[in-house]
DNA sequence: ATAGCCATGTAACCAGTTACATGATTGA
DNA sequence: TCAATCATGTAACTGGTTACATGGCTAT
C-alpha cells in the first residue's frame, strides 16, 4: 500500500485540506493513484497521531470551517525514505481480460458491444491527457523543469491509453469478423 | 471484485484442485488476475455453500488427499449472467508511479537505479510472454480457435510489457541524462 | 540434511468500498 | 427547487495480505 505516501508526496508539493486531496486524487496523481474522501480523512487523521503531518484549522465565514494539513519534517523524512525504498513491480488485474479470457461462442457479439464501449471510453480518456500535455510544452524551461516528474508519470498514462486502444480494437477486429491473429504481436524496433 | 467469477472461469475450462487453482493463478489468467491458495479455498467453500461449484474427494496414497472441484449447472448460469455484465475501467494503480511524481532531486540516482531494476524484470516477462505465444502458432486452426481467447488477453500482456520497457528506456535516459522530452508522446499511425 | 512440491487450512490484520449523515452557499 | 461544490466525518462490510500450522514425498 502506499496512501500514506501518496498523501505525502501530494502535501510535499503543497500544503491542502482533506476535501482538496480527495479532489486532487482525481487529476494528476489521481490518474494512477486513487483514493475516495472517506480514505483520506482517516489516512489524514492516523498521518496526524504518527506526527508526519499537521494542520492549521481556518475559520471561513461563508463556507465550512476547514482543516489545512501540511508535512513535517518527519514526515519529509519518512518520505524520502520510501522514495529509497525499490517498489515492486504490480501485476495487470483487470475485470474486462478475465471476460475477454472466460468468453464462450454466444458471448461473443455481447463483449463486442463491451469492447465498444471501452474504446470510446478510452478515448475519451487520451484526449483528456492530451490536454493536460499541452501547458508543459507551451511553458519555458524552468517551469518544465519543475513539473517533469508530473509530466512523466503523464506520458507512462498516455502511452497505457494508447497500449488500450490498440488492443482493444485489434481485438474487436478478431471477435467481430471471426478471424483468428496470423503473427505474433509485433516488436517496435528501435528508434 | 470477481474473484468468485475468475475461479469460475478457471473451472468451467477444467476442473482442479483449490491447490492447482491457486497454480493456475500463477500463470495464464494469474497473468492478470492473481490470488493467493489462502484466498482460492475460502472462496471454493463460499462458493461450495452457494452450490456454484461442487467437490469430491480422491484419496491418494503417496500425496495427501485431494478435493477436486468442478462448476455446477447453477455455477455455470451464474457465470453466464456475469459474463454478459459491463466491466468498469481500471485505473492504473501503481507504487512505481507514485514514487516518480514524488522524486526530488537528490533521489534520481537512486530512481534511475529503481528504472534499470524494473526493466530487467519486465524484459524478463516480456520473454516468459513471447515463450507462451509459440505453441499457439504452432497449433493448427481447430487448436487456435480453442485457444482464442487465452491468447487475445496473452496479446494484452505482451503488449502491456512493451509499454512499459518503452516508458521504462525513456524515462530512465531523461532521468540520467538530465534531458527534457521535446515532444509530445508520439501517436502511431493507423497501419 | 535441506529445499521444494503437493495439499489443506485458520487467524489477524490492513486496505478499500458503499452507505449513511450533516450543513451552508451558489448557480441553473 | 434541484444539483453542484465545499467541507467533514462514522459505520459496516468486503477483499486481500501476511503469518502461522501441518505433514508426507522426492530430488540434490
Amino acid at each position: 500500500m502506499s496512501l500514506k505516501h501518496a498523501i505525502l508526496v501530494l502535501l510535499n508539493r503543497h500544503p491542502g485540506t482533506g476535501y482538496d486531496l480527495a479532489q486532487r486524487f482525481n487529476s494528476g496523481l489521481g490518474n494512477f493513484w486513487n483514493a475516495s474522501h472517506q480514505q483520506v480523512y482517516q489516512e489524514l487523521k492516523k498521518l496526524d497521531k504518527a506526527k508526519l503531518v499537521e494542520f492549521q484549522v481556518e475559520a471561513q465565514s461563508d463556507k465550512p470551517d476547514k482543516k489545512v494539513y501540511r508535512i513535517t519534517r518527519s514526515g519529509q523524512r519518512d518520505l524520502k525514505a520510501w522514495l529509497a525504498e525499490p517498489a515492486q513491480a504490480t501485476r495487470i488485474k483487470d475485470t474486462l481480460l478475465v471476460k475477454v479470457f472466460g468468453a464462450q461462442d454466444e458471448g461473443i457479439p455481447a463483449l463486442v458491444a463491451e469492447l465498444d464501449r471501452h474504446i470510446e471510453r478510452r478515448r475519451k480518456v487520451l484526449e483528456k491527457y492530451r490536454e493536460m500535455e499541452q501547458p508543459y510544452f507551451k511553458a519555458d524551461a524552468s517551469a518544465r523543469r519543475e513539473h517533469l516528474m508530473p509530466y512523466l508519470t503523464l506520458r507512462r498514462g498516455i502511452r497505457h491509453q494508447l497500449e488500450w486502444l490498440d488492443w482493444l480494437t485489434e481485438t474487436r477486429e478478431f471477435l467481430a469478423e471471426n478471424r483468428l491473429p496470423a503473427k505474433p504481436v509485433p516488436s517496435p524496433r528501435k528508434r
